[in-house]
DNA sequence: GCCGAACCTGAGCGAGCGCTTAGCCTGCCC
DNA sequence: GGGCAGGCTAAGCGCTCGCTCAGGTTCGGC
């Protein structure tokens, strides 16, 4: 299920919610756009360019420059809290679930890291409301991998001291495959995926 | 060695080496407006202002913006790898060599986050002069990190399938920290340090 | 007491920003 | 064929940006 976003060139069906088509090409332009430079040094006048658009054009569809960002962040954050209940709440072991969150987790940040790199670190540019309403997004995804290893302590399979806290660590090794990962670099998103997988196992002292 | 700059509101004293004082006081200014805003929302009349002076007087210290976060880019990372190294190269196993860089690494990302931030997660705004400097900084950052790794695995300490897509994880770990540390929140530097770094010894199949 | 160097400020320049507005096309209903 | 609604552009407004510059203040050396 997240192969179909992972293009060559970047992610773009992802986008398929968003209509009408102008307002879809302004959006994948803006995610390009604040992946490459960063929200606060694109311009509104970069992003109607790379859609093939005057300036102008950006303000029927949307009201302001941030409203982008907004969109941006919720469609990406919404996307991954599915991957991630799509992990938790299929049926298996805590061991294959969590493994299958954080494999389908990192694939994501990999393939998909123009999108990725928005979402996770661009927050900070929205406003006060828009911000805590993503905030809550991330959140719910803590909740559901904190969830996967809170039934693996239950169950006897995990060995875990702080449980909180090595959640944070998990969800740390997927986000920051955003920053790092590199598509001509020595390793496919797969690869990664099954490595953080087996690092994670290890995490939680899974029995191999 | 690490609690010098672990002050209360934030690492003044690591700028020490920055004369003169006029000079270190925009540059702790533009550390905190950076942290808080990113490079390209801050201006120098935000700097100037926090540092108690016109924006003109920012031009008699430094040529331009990008020349501040050029010096804290360098500066911090150059600190970071003092921190490896020193890890890396006291006597001791593997182990307690790889838990010492670990933990030391994360007390100064989660201690001094307002400076980690800024070395982190602004890179990309620098020129592609500074940006290849810094660059060749922070892969002796990964060396270091990754020597010790390799010295464990050589010693049978260690258990690793990729060393290099390992150490890559290991960092995540602990730069992450700089992007969700929050001092308000339930742990100390100190805590997390400890967390992390058993965490990591899990990861490289390091006998307990 | 005077000089030069170091440091800093008030005022402001040119440029580029986010965003607006007036008006022009295009396709569709009647 | 006329009228109208939706989608778009050329032009540009008001503002703030990074940065400059002429001139003022302070201070050590003599």
């Amino acid at each position: 299920m997240s192969t179909a976003e992972e293009t060559a060139d970047g992610e773009l069906s992802a986008w398929g919610e968003v209509t009408p088509d102008a307002a879809r090409r302004l959006l994948v332009a803006a995610v390009e756009a604040f992946a490459e430079r960063g929200y606060h040094a694109t311009t509104t006048r970069d992003i109607a360019g790379r859609a093939g658009m005057s300036p102008a054009a950006l303000y029927i569809h949307y009201k302001t420059k941030e409203e982008l960002l907004h969109r941006i962040s919720r469609i990406g954050h919404a996307k991954a809290l599915e991957i991630l209940r799509v992990a938790a709440r299929r049926e298996g072991t805590a061991t294959e679930r969590l493994a299958d969150a954080v494999s389908s987790f990192v694939r994501w940040h990999a393939g998909g890291r123009t999108t990725a790199r928005v979402v996770q670190y661009e927050l900070d540019s929205l406003g006060p409301d828009a911000r805590a309403e993503i905030l809550a997004l991330r959140r719910q995804c803590d909740a559901e991998v904190r969830g996967i290893i809170e039934d693996g302590v239950a169950s006897g399979e995990f060995d875990v001291l702080d449980v909180r806290g090595t959640t944070l660590a998990v969800m740390s090794l997927c986000i920051d495959v955003a920053r790092w990962f590199n598509v001509d670099g020595p390793w496919t998103p797969d690869e990664v995926g099954a490595l953080d997988a087996d690092l994670v196992l290890r995490m939680v002292g899974a029995a191999k």
